[in-house]
DNA sequence: ATATTAAGCATCCATATGGTTGCATTTCAT
DNA sequence: ATGAAATGCAACCATATGGATGCTTAATAT
């Protein structure tokens, strides 16, 4: 054996992980990727959890919540809608936003999805190392 | 009533959502937001759900499964590696990377409390629309 | 001993991102 | 009618990001 080592070498193989659910989540990458990227940073998430609560929210409410100026917090807004996780009505002279609830189920189911396969990959990796 | 829609301002509240476990998630919302990032973009993604294997493997065989250089691979595991996602051991010549099991398990952890959340968070909605 | 393979390092490039500021527009209240 | 409030629009700026390329170094195989 030429090495010791609880880490080695797969065989390379083409194409995507083996198992269908994840093949499916592998698909649709570049929406996913989006959702991620979407909640890929501090404020955009700190927004989302203000607006779990389930409310509708203008700009100047969000952006009491904030540190950053109301321009900064409309673009922000501006890539949770482009995501998909985010809608407004204009009502009168304010906007409100609310959370998106068809895509934010849509994320969730994909979020476990990969909760799912990564649970999968821990299960290999354990009778891996205990198999050495 | 000024309006008879769906959508309506809330009290402006200082602080973040009244849940423990979402003010849980936003303690720490530097950390997750760097975890949402690292799987915000298509070809790390790809990568993730590879290792989601359980395998080790090197970069060149990273490479192969992906479009870009080895160079721009390298970068993209860096940046899982710096969000804590994933690991690497060197092995002779070639340097094996794999998932980081603790970091994933906190990972999927917090997003089951996103979940979670979100479903408190349309469940509000719904009665909200109900009561109309 | 030497060619080959795997990876590292440094640089460069274009574009995206996160943020600001200043000014215009729309709506509301008095 | 007019001023204040809530947004919208546009430009600007610095830095991060995603990507390539060229060259060097380290291991391996023959």
């Amino acid at each position: 054996m030429r090495n010791s080592v609880i880490l080695r070498a797969m065989p390379t193989r083409k194409g995507p992980a083996n198992s269908a659910d994840l093949r499916s989540v592998a698909r649709s990458s570049e929406t996913l990727a989006s959702i991620f990227a979407a909640l890929g940073d501090p404020t955009r998430l700190k927004l989302v959890a203000i607006l779990c609560a389930g409310g509708a929210f203008s700009i100047v409410q969000l952006t009491a919540n904030t540190e950053i100026s109301r321009q900064g917090v409309t673009k922000h807004l501006q890539v949770l809608a482009d995501a998909g996780m985010v809608r407004n009505v204009k009502l009168g002279r304010e906007r409100l936003w609310q959370l998106e609830p068809k895509q934010i189920e849509e994320a969730k189911r994909t979020l476990e999805i990969i909760g799912r396969e990564w649970e999968l990959a821990l299960g290999k990796l354990k009778t891996f190392a205990e198999s050495k």
